[in-house]
DNA sequence: TAGGCCATCTGGTCCT
DNA sequence: AGGACCAGATGGCCTA
């Protein structure tokens, strides 16, 4: 699809990414493709701050805020509580132990590249400190939805 | 100093 | 049987 190609190119995403969305009028080839009247008086930025804001990401002065994200009422989900097994014992060797440890600390690691390419395609201003595993999840949510908005729109524009 | 975040270890469970 | 995945515990580091 050509709008959607158009919004979530790496391009695009680089442009959110490093901030110099901030410094620049909204002004893309899709833009111009619509209805100038009622694009051009829109700043992406501030639609994005809005989108943000109602999914509690941003405070009064459209700013996002990551500082208040709770971890409130989430369920119960540990595996006995869901799959209510009986639990069998499983003997291993210290060696074994070892060999387990190193590999739980690669899958550590490679989970935390994949965070860390996450947080390179999430829009952040420059100054803000890095964000954290569950602040990045929770901002991409946030910031897929939000293009898919924008792209819905424009498909009906 | 308290709270948030993270790395690491560990044991239970799932899956091949 | 053993690797992968997951969540709890713990301790260190950093910041307000």
């Amino acid at each position: 699809m050509e709008i959607q190609g158009q919004f979530l190119d790496s391009t695009v995403v680089d442009f959110f990414t490093d901030g110099s969305f901030l410094e620049l009028p909204l002004k893309s080839s899709a833009e111009s493709n619509t209805s100038e009247a009622s694009l051009h008086s829109i700043d992406i930025r501030e639609r994005f701050y809005d989108f943000a804001s109602i999914h509690g990401f941003a405070d009064a002065e459209s700013k996002v805020s990551l500082g208040s994200l709770g971890m409130e009422n989430l369920p119960d989900c540990s595996m006995s509580s869901l799959t209510g097994r009986s639990k069998r014992k499983r003997v291993i060797t210290s060696n074994q132990r070892h060999a387990a440890n190193i590999r739980e600390r690669k899958r550590m690691f490679s989970l935390n590249e994949a965070f860390d390419d996450l947080r390179k395609k999430v829009p952040t201003f420059a100054y803000e400190k890095r964000l954290s595993r569950i602040e990045t999840l929770r901002l991409a949510v946030v910031y897929i939805s939000f293009m898919s908005e924008l792209l819905n729109k424009n498909e009906k524009q």
